[in-house]
DNA sequence: AATGGCCATTGCATGTAGTGCAACGAGATC
DNA sequence: GATCTCGTTGCACTACATGCAATGGCCATT
């Protein structure tokens, strides 16, 4: 691991908290402050990082631009996206599709409900990792060891009495989950919003992948939210489809 | 600036293009294998590559993470999103909010029309900056000899006929704008999507955003947009106010 | 099964390039 | 106008990144 890259990067993650200045930054890496200059420069001359007129540094334009970039090339994203937009066409409420990366479960597509009640989320956010229904079955799919280790390093907050509240409980909750081959969290995140979902697969059977529908109580109860669950499955299946039988990933064009 | 540094980010555009394998990081690089392989393996602690199952290296999650933490961060969108959402629900329209920052406009807010038909748009993503209506405000209010420089440097694509064909063009429709303190983009980008924009201001005079109204030519025709000017420019102005009112970043005790 | 080729990985010697220091300068404060 | 703070620069030193060559795993070919 090179040290260099390593420091450069750490102020990102620092710079993401707000703008801070030379000495601000020098001091959270333990460093001389000619030495994060020359960081900053670095990063700033690749866009990273903006330098304000104050001469503190900010996050800058060209992350947002990777960001895009990189949701736009996921083969996964583009094939989902015609079967989200149909199911919301048929049911209208928010749809999401959600993969697992290094112990994350983030959205990489959304698309709205029609009702004016609205689920706060986006695009790239972080999954609450311990309730929604995605992070259930792209987590129950793991292999039992990493399952394993994963779930004893999260942290459980108690976003309401139905969150899972520990490792154990956790656990379980996949266990179900992959036996079943859905999933749902009803109030476990908000008191008032249900999701109900289902996994993706690849040609081997590995779920690598997940959607789900999510709507407030005001708009459908639970259990009427739960009828919805086949066709979410059949929605999650026609993607899977999809996705084994196109399997051009050496799409170069160099 | 930081070779390695400088190396390691540059892998993050190359990523961009689509994934890639290791020996042709290190020969888009220029670099030995195992100098880019230390530096993936760096810029996959930190979670900005992922390494997916076939060796090939993505971009990765953190990005999206650190990409929205930056924005919500931003005081003005946060000033700023309020009255958007006010406007938008007073004609119905998409409604976007732009910065400028090194060369490149920015949407950094999008409140999406209640109309069926909807723009292509994302926030982060960079604007058409020779012909969207945000991007002439932005820049018109450049000093002199940098909006010159970057108006030569700039690239003229023809989107539709009435796209700014060249440089002269551009900074003539600049000055306009400059005068008159509200711009249009009447099918410039896309054949049938009118927009008209109008500038947020901090305290001392300078533009630091700008916000604008969109529709299609099948919702409102260009001179029904037009109307709307008012209304734009009253809550560009409010939003100005808001900015220049509260100075909260500037004025901090020791 | 055995072989050959491809690619990721590792340990190491070399010298390049990143580091901290100290001095300088600009801007603000009193 | 004096003093303090903060960003900036040039430089000597050596820590660290680099490329090489060798290893090992994987897949395809025979």
């Amino acid at each position: 691991m090179s040290q260099t890259v390593d420091r450069a990067l750490s102020i990102l993650p620092l710079l993401a908290q707000g703008p801070a200045d030379l000495g601000r930054v020098a001091d959270r890496l333990g460093v001389h402050k000619s030495t994060a200059l020359r960081l900053l420069r670095t990063l700033h001359e690749h866009g990273l990082v903006y330098r304000q007129q104050d001469n503190r540094y900010r996050l800058g334009a060209r992350l947002f631009a990777l960001a895009q970039e990189a949701v736009e090339n996921l083969d996964m994203r583009e094939i989902a996206h015609s079967h989200l937009v149909a199911l919301n066409g048929q049911c209208g409420h928010t749809v999401h599709l959600a993969v697992y990366e290094d112990g994350e479960v983030l959205y990489i597509d959304k698309v709205e409900s029609r009702y004016p009640v609205r689920m706060y989320s986006r695009i790239g956010k972080p999954v609450a990792i311990t309730v929604a229904a995605v992070a259930k079955l792209l987590l129950a799919d793991l292999p039992e060891a990493e399952r394993r280790a994963l779930a004893e390093r999260l942290d459980y907050p108690m976003y309401t009495p139905r969150s899972s509240p520990n490792a154990a409980a956790f656990l379980k909750e996949l266990a179900t989950v992959r036996e079943q081959g859905w999933a749902t969290d009803l109030g476990g995140h908000e008191e008032s919003i249900n999701c109900v979902g289902a996994p993706i697969r690849g040609a081997d059977g590995r779920v690598v992948a997940a959607m789900s529908v999510s709507a407030p109580n005001v708009v459908v109860t639970a259990e009427e939210l739960l009828t919805l669950l086949p066709l979410v499955r059949r929605t999650a299946d026609a993607i899977s489809g999809e996705y084994s039988g196109n399997t051009p990933p050496s799409k170069d064009a160099s």
